[in-house]
DNA sequence: TCTGGGGTCCTAGGACCC
DNA sequence: TCTGGGGTCCTAGGACCC
């Protein structure tokens, strides 16, 4: 989907239409921390982009319209549009919440009627939902991906079989998928700049240097990706995070977030009838030092209590009267179908 | 510029079992 | 006397995705 939050929100609201809107933390005049979820084309003219620090979107763009992300409602049209999009795909694999894998293999016979049916899914998509996408036809999920990245908004690009090498090649590594800031800035050392500087590279220093990932990194430069298009399985953990306001030493203040964070997820692990054995807290310090300690129980469980106990222990280590904290997080996982979770609750 | 929140997967070392 | 080989599970950290 292009600019997915934004877009909703402009959806809902047309009197934003036209003027730049920001999805993300709250920027309190400047003093805001967090960051920028989606920006609209709009801000993005002005240099406002996903991730930035939301006190350097106030300074490029004071104006825009600020919107704190509602998930609710963009969980719900992410659901529909799936709903739309599933329907003409073989496989199916949802990634992330906008966006989706197709494999149309037995539904199409050649590009053309690729082509087609990708118009028609844009023109249902468009019509149910009053919103724009951008699609990649490729030969394999990899070229596919980068296809659909390569003309936004409203795109629909096309790579054929033969044309894969001669497409990827000018492309920096960073648009291939698993390579992102680090792995771009070891590529950069080796003087590896383009997708094409990668496909000629000696693969045995790249699987030296990189182990299992430099083999497939040569290989996806190269166009090849054999990957199945697959369902997303279960999921495998479920966890929630919040960063202070102010950093703080206090340990009643992190002591009290932890439990409301412990009870928000334990809820859900219960909504979802799961039946978890570890428990994992994460701790920031003020100056990004981040932190996870983790315990599995000796049995399964959905409680609270439980999950309070044990995630106030892994705390402790973490608590120093000298040492400000920045975010907290909980996480449970290792989870089974629960059968028992009724007597348990 | 000063860095969110929700996830997945991989690696490496160590404990432990047969 | 001092140490095999195969395997699983746990923990901590890190890279990456949207």
């Amino acid at each position: 989907m292009d600019h997915f939050y934004t877009a909703v929100e402009e959806r809902e609201h047309p009197e934003y239409k036209g003027k730049p809107v920001i999805v993300g933390a709250d920027p309190k005049e400047g003093k805001g921390r967090g960051v920028v979820s989606t920006s609209n084309y709009e801000a993005r003219k002005v240099g406002v982009k996903s991730g930035m620090p939301i006190s350097r979107a106030w300074k490029l763009c004071p104006e825009a319209i600020y919107l704190p992300p509602n998930f609710p409602l963009y969980i719900g049209v992410s659901n529909e549009i799936m709903d739309i999009a599933r329907k003409y795909a073989e496989k199916f694999e949802q990634w992330g919440i906008d966006e989706a894998f197709l494999d149309v293999t037995s539904k199409v016979k050649d590009y053309v009627e690729a082509e087609a049916l990708a118009k028609q899914i844009k023109g249902e998509i468009s019509e149910k939902e009053q919103l724009t996408c951008s699609i990649g036809i490729g030969p394999n999920k990899l070229t596919a991906k980068i296809a659909s990245d390569f003309q936004k908004p409203d795109g629909l690009t096309i790579v054929k079989v033969g044309e894969v090498e001669r497409f990827l090649e000018p492309l920096p590594v960073r648009k291939l998928l698993w390579v992102g800031r680090k792995t771009e800035a070891k590529l950069k050392t080796l003087g590896i700049n383009t997708i094409g500087d990668l496909a000629r590279y000696d693969p045995s220093v790249l699987t030296e240097t990189f182990g299992v990932m430099g083999t497939q990194m040569h290989l996806m430069a190269r166009g090849i990706d054999r990957s199945e298009v697959e369902p997303r399985t279960e999921v495998k953990s479920i966890s929630h995070e919040t960063t202070f306001e102010e950093d703080t030493a206090d340990a009643d203040t992190v002591l009290r977030a932890l439990e409301a964070l412990s009870e928000t997820v334990s809820k859900e692990a219960l909504d979802q009838r799961l039946l978890f054995k570890t428990v994992t807290v994460k701790v920031r310090y003020e100056n990004f030092e981040t932190h996870t300690r983790s315990k599995t129980l000796p049995f399964m469980t959905n409680r609270t209590q439980d999950l309070k106990k044990t995630a106030k222990e892994l705390l402790q280590a973490y608590l120093r009267h000298d040492r400000k904290i920045r975010l907290i997080g909980v996480r449970v996982s290792s989870f089974v179908k629960g059968e028992k979770q009724k007597t348990l609750a």
